[in-house]
DNA sequence: TCTAAAATTTAGCCTTGGCTAAACTGGAGC
DNA sequence: GCTCCAGTTTAGCCAAGGCTAAATTTTAGA
């Protein structure tokens, strides 16, 4: 039978990873710089209305990246920590790396940004090994 | 007012563009390879259903990147042409350059195909420049 | 020429991620 | 304790991009 339960797979794709990977980077940030992540900013922080935020947040609880209570603030699961920490981690070592190459800073975070989903663990390693130089 | 012609608007979002680029590049391989670019062949290349497809040549028809009759093949508007040879370009660059830091070839082709559209026109520069060192 | 297979299109379904409008809750201040 | 406001949630809309089933057209072969 033709595995109904894709539904409840994890991860659909890459362009759903990437909105997972954003959003549990961005908690992180909160969570790092005011104690706690609140729907608003997060809404806010991605320019998107409270409604889209809220649907997003609802599909990560579901796939148990986060947890939360109605009208409460965002926490990480274990898991959402991890994948918070390896996104940043990735996304750090991109943004160097085009800094060292001569990339001006504004310019390389945005590229950063859109890139970190893209380069994968063989490419990272040789982007950082290129940084300790 | 609140440009309700945003419905028109030739590129939503980033997404959208990315779509329009990956698509306008795979027809002009398979008009270089085959002669001309037909559906079938295009779906099979992204692996997804002749639908799928139909569905986003549609679009990209509706967008002016491309032109085609009712079961006729599909070819580039210029503007079409345009895009698709500016991403080719993106892409091999990318491509290069990540071969040249010593990616296996491989890899650095799948990574190049994530990559090609979130790398700014700036630090593509820069990519440039370091391959003819 | 005619027929069957292949290619294309249409109909209709689903999920995601956008939005606005409207309802609901929690907490601060009186 | 009550009220009101900010924050959150729900309802309901839309487009894109995924699918299968079914209809249609083209084309190749007998």
């Amino acid at each position: 039978m033709r595995v109904k339960s894709r539904k409840f797979t994890q991860l659909r794709n890459a362009h759903h990873r990437e909105k997972a990977e954003d959003y549990v980077e961005m908690i992180q940030d909160l969570a790092d710089q005011q104690g706690e992540a609140r729907l608003t900013d997060v809404a806010k922080r991605f320019g998107v209305s409270t409604v889209t935020a809220h649907k997003i947040l609802f599909r990560l609880q579901r796939e148990k990246w986060i947890t939360s209570k109605p009208y409460r603030a965002i926490f990480l699961t274990p898991r959402g920590k991890r994948l918070a920490m390896e996104s940043k981690r990735r996304h750090k070592i991109v943004y160097q790396f085009l800094k060292k190459i001569g990339v001006p800073e504004e310019i390389a975070q945005i590229d950063a940004e859109g890139m970190e989903h893209h380069v994968s663990s063989e490419t990272l390693k040789i982007l950082r090994r290129r940084l300790k130089k």
